[in-house]
DNA sequence: CAGTGCACGTGATACAGGTCACAGAAGTGC
DNA sequence: GCACTTCTGTGACCTGTATCACGTGCACTG
């Protein structure tokens, strides 16, 4: 547990965040577990801080009243989650839960905003966290709007290949986590058949593979084209 | 020309910022005026600065190759556009043209850093509206998940109404904008014959009406329900 | 006031993608 | 190893929405 500061440190680090900012951050984090499955908070708590991720991953979602789940991101070591409530005070937007048991460093809201009023540089930091959030956000909005479910399909493997792939030989990129079909079909809004069909047709064209599980974009510049609006 | 520092001290109070940095950042500001359909700037522009709008409609929107559009807002006096290139030096993620001839104030980047570092509340203001931005956003890709056409169409009245309405007797809330099925279409990600079926067997139930042209919510609750995921 | 646009209403038709049903494959635990 | 659940592949069908194709009415404008 000695390795904590230096956990968060390098945590906030990948972030982007400078060394000295990340130092006197870690200084507020409460360190914390939560083990796979568990649900860190649902939709319509009170927010009163977020979560850096040290370790093991987390999904953030949308459920409907039937169940239904549309997937929001799924979140890696590095990553930050639960910013909303930093911002204004209202209540938590999405649910997160634990896919992997999990490590977190939590951070309070009044200890942030102290910390943060008296370093500028953070709330500017923290505005391009939110800012990527929501080019994010309105990405997967257009493409709900404009592409058809091969291309939403696309669109969200090249997305987590951005937090989990692992550059390969040849421009090809290994997606290092367990993904189900479920899983991708809940990012992408479509039904689990639909996207078995659409991998399946990609497998047989070469375009993407699997290896020992993982998936393996084999000709990502083929998805970045479906993808295109 | 001379009412400028007051449009504007006006138009960010609007925004819930306390009048001192009204004030300075009033300073900051360059006037300018837009033409009816002039596009104020296109997805992939560099950014360099935002604008508050003081007078006019703006939309925002994002186009696919195709030519389709989908709008995200229609904003009004007292609303803030393009503030993500303030954020992250990135360039613009969508197109904003006026539907309206408009007066508007301009930011620019740096000079808006340079203030904002002095005054870091204006950071947490500036948090909150983007944090505002990124949960409507989560919402409508909700929407587009799980409500069948009607409920988003219920969903984008509902919304206008938040920018738009007067609310008058009972609960009624007239929109107070001149709204073409076309754009109500284009923000709820539908085709705008479904839109105009939805729309009349509404006007049948006597949930809204059309006073002189503009659109009245005669029963919001029921849009409402119709919009609950 | 005829002429020329748009914005709207509504039926008919087409199709993408959701839903159902089931059969294998592949993990997981005992 | 065997029972058991969870994931995957695939066919057959169904349905919500888009698309097409008009007709109608209202607002300009020459």
């Amino acid at each position: 547990m000695a390795d904590l500061a230096g956990f968060l440190e390098n945590s906030f680090t990948l972030q982007g965040l400078p060394c000295e900012l990340a130092d006197g951050l870690s200084k507020l984090a409460r360190p914390m577990k939560v083990n796979a499955g568990a649900i860190l908070f649902e939709a319509g708590d009170p927010g009163n801080g977020c979560y850096a991720i040290l370790e093991g991953s987390l999904k953030v979602s949308i459920l409907s009243v039937e169940g239904d789940e549309q997937l929001l991101a799924v979140l890696g070591p590095g990553d930050l989650v639960g910013e909303l409530a930093l911002l204004d005070g209202r209540p938590r937007s999405a649910t997160v839960s634990a896919l992997k048991a999990a490590r977190l460093a939590f951070i309070d809201k009044q200890a942030f905003e102290r910390f943060a009023d008296e370093n500028p540089q953070l709330y500017r930091h923290m505005l391009s966290i939110v800012g990527k959030r929501l080019r994010h956000s309105n990405d997967v909005l257009a493409a709900r709007s404009f592409l058809p479910l091969p291309g939403r399909v696309a669109q969200t493997l090249l997305q987590l290949s951005e937090t989990f792939g692992k550059p390969l030989d040849n421009g090809r990129i290994l997606i290092h986590y367990k993904l189900s079909q479920s899983e991708i079909a809940n990012m992408a809004g479509a039904a689990r058949e639909n996207v078995s069909r659409v991998l399946n047709d990609w497998k047989r064209l070469g375009t993407i593979t699997r290896i020992s599980g993982y998936y393996c974009l084999e000709r990502p510049e083929i998805l970045q084209k479906a993808a295109t609006l």
